[in-house]
DNA sequence: GATGAATGAGCATTCATTCAT
DNA sequence: GATGAATGAATGCTCATTCAT
């Protein structure tokens, strides 16, 4: 369908000129119609921008809950693990959305921004909402804050593993992930004790 | 002087509107002079982007170096301590300065990309350099290998650290280098064994 | 036509203020749209001053050509009168392109140059050859070198005739007619003999 | 002298650019100093040009001056002869300024145009001037009105020559003076009779 | 004599957008 | 659905010129 392919060339222009960068004669050309036709899709730049980022965001969501439901009865090792993983497979693997959500983060524009900052609020609400959830009915004993603590942990984990994807080179970043899961393992280690142990 | 006004407003709107949304009309206007006149200065805009970058750059790599020479007969765990702090310190005083990294990172101006992948390796090198010899000299003992491994988990922490000065406010941050500084210490205590104690 | 409109009013502002005296907006302005509304219809103004040439040499080129066929079994006397005439009714009848012609010559874009350089060649090298053909059909005991002798003393005397419409006023070009014609007569004459004599 | 080395650097700027195309910056740097010192030499672009336009026609009417004191002894085949060289050896030694002078001739500076024009005039009257009193004091038998059109002719055929200069490479123009020679022995042949004969 | 710093005016060009078809 | 033609607004940049030093 044309509007997804204007979707999908607005976030290749995006990734790699920024959203000022990013023009409707560049993105027209990519997807084979004149500038003009893109009005009949989308009321304006903005509104196909915004729309290329919900598409974005909601494919990474989509990924991580994937991982997620695949994982979520494996021991904690490797639900992070895989977790991880994950994180570092999907930003690899849709490096244009990776780059354009890097731009966005910072983006003038305040309805994208806006876009960004809940979508993050959101993402974490569930992602610290699930995690609570299948960690302390995994370990009962826990207490709230420890599980807390180590989904923190586990979120700037994470961080490191996604800037990661931005500056460094497909290869150097296997190494990433191992040293993510160790991390991990560690953080593991200390808050449940033996079970990371194999 | 005009010219170094220049580059920090230049630095500012490209923080803020990337390497094409920033204009030379603005940046003037910041500097309170007439766009005419920063070509009096700078051949162009490439030029004036790439001095930006280059003291963004410069700017960085002295922090760093500051906070390593005022630490580097410290222990361990207080100059790793120190470096993270100043990482952290270093990127959230200068927003300005981050955020144009961040935008320029992925840059479509190959000038401004190659001066920054050229950056990254140098102070790469720089910093296992000194690491290397630094740890190497408190720690006789310790097999070249197991020093280039904590200070690649230096490095992936460091990581997450700045990720976060991009995506979170102020007050997460402390949090954030908290966790870093404690990671940091669990990688020593694997390595090294008794020092970190305290 | 929009376009041809363009075309006309970049020769005429060619004419008068040269290639870089030439504007956009005063074209624009001449034709009635907006400076943008050319980018529509030519690259750039290199473009758009390249189909100028392009259009003021195939015009130089049909005028030539209808006055040649026209007067092609003529007496010589006649057909090199009507080809005389013919290079100074063309030139003060589309005095812009004349004027325009002469900025071209030596105008500092090279396509442009180019351009005219290699239509000179070919213009010459068809005058050449019909004049050939023609002349040694009607004068078959003429030895070759002489009909070139012949040729070389029109363009030479044309050359002349050019030159008077460039900085001479209408009124003072009827004399140069006459004298350009009667200086081919004495080529004529010298090389045919009689034929002239009326 | 700066100043007649910014009158030459004109020159050279105004006949490869026109002078829309030559800059005062190109000028100034042609001459090794920065464009605004020009203005301790001249009020302004115009100044200089109008100027530079001077020194063009200066030179060319003291060339022709001198040639022509130098022949004007002579009997009248060498005189025109002579001159005839005179305007290719001038206009090919000074291509430069021929340049300039063709580009000058259309050009929309009225100041400049009245310059032109002017001196075109004075020049004109000055040869008309010279050759009626030299060519009647040789030839006391001639009615004026044909030592006038003998002029005229000579003014014609110096035309194709000059228009040579500006069109064709230097050894073409060889032949051309040949050309021209033989047609003003024609002309001084019909008006005068048997003394063009050696 | 010369220039560093600055500017107003203008230029070629781009771009998002419109609208009749 | 799509586009040809057009444009207002803005952009990077140039240029002649000024003026204090």
């Amino acid at each position: 369908m044309t509007k997804d392919k204007l979707i999908q060339a607005a976030i290749a222009n995006f990734a790699e000129f920024g959203y000022q960068g990013a023009t409707m004669s560049k993105i027209a050309k990519e997807v084979g119609i004149k500038p003009a036709s893109i009005y009949y899709f989308f009321d304006n730049k903005e509104a196909l921008f915004k729309e290329a980022v919900k598409v974005i965001l909601a494919h990474h969501f989509s990924s991580m809950k994937k991982t997620y439901h695949l994982q979520k009865e494996e021991n904690l090792h490797t639900l992070f693990s895989e977790l991880l993983r994950s994180i570092l497979v999907h930003h690899t693997t849709f490096q244009n959305e990776t780059k354009a959500y890097v731009t966005m983060v910072n983006s003038p524009i305040s309805n994208i921004k806006r876009e960004i900052t809940a979508y993050l609020q959101r993402y974490n609400q569930w992602l610290v909402g699930q995690l609570m959830h299948t960690i302390s009915a995994k370990h009962p004993e826990l207490k709230e804050e420890k599980i807390s603590s180590l989904i923190d942990y586990f979120i700037f984990i994470g961080n490191g593993l996604f800037w990661g994807v931005v500056i460094y080179e497909k290869d150097e970043l296997k190494k990433n992930l191992v040293q993510a899961i160790h991390l991990m393992d560690q953080c593991l280690l200390h808050t449940i004790g033996s079970e990371v142990n194999e």
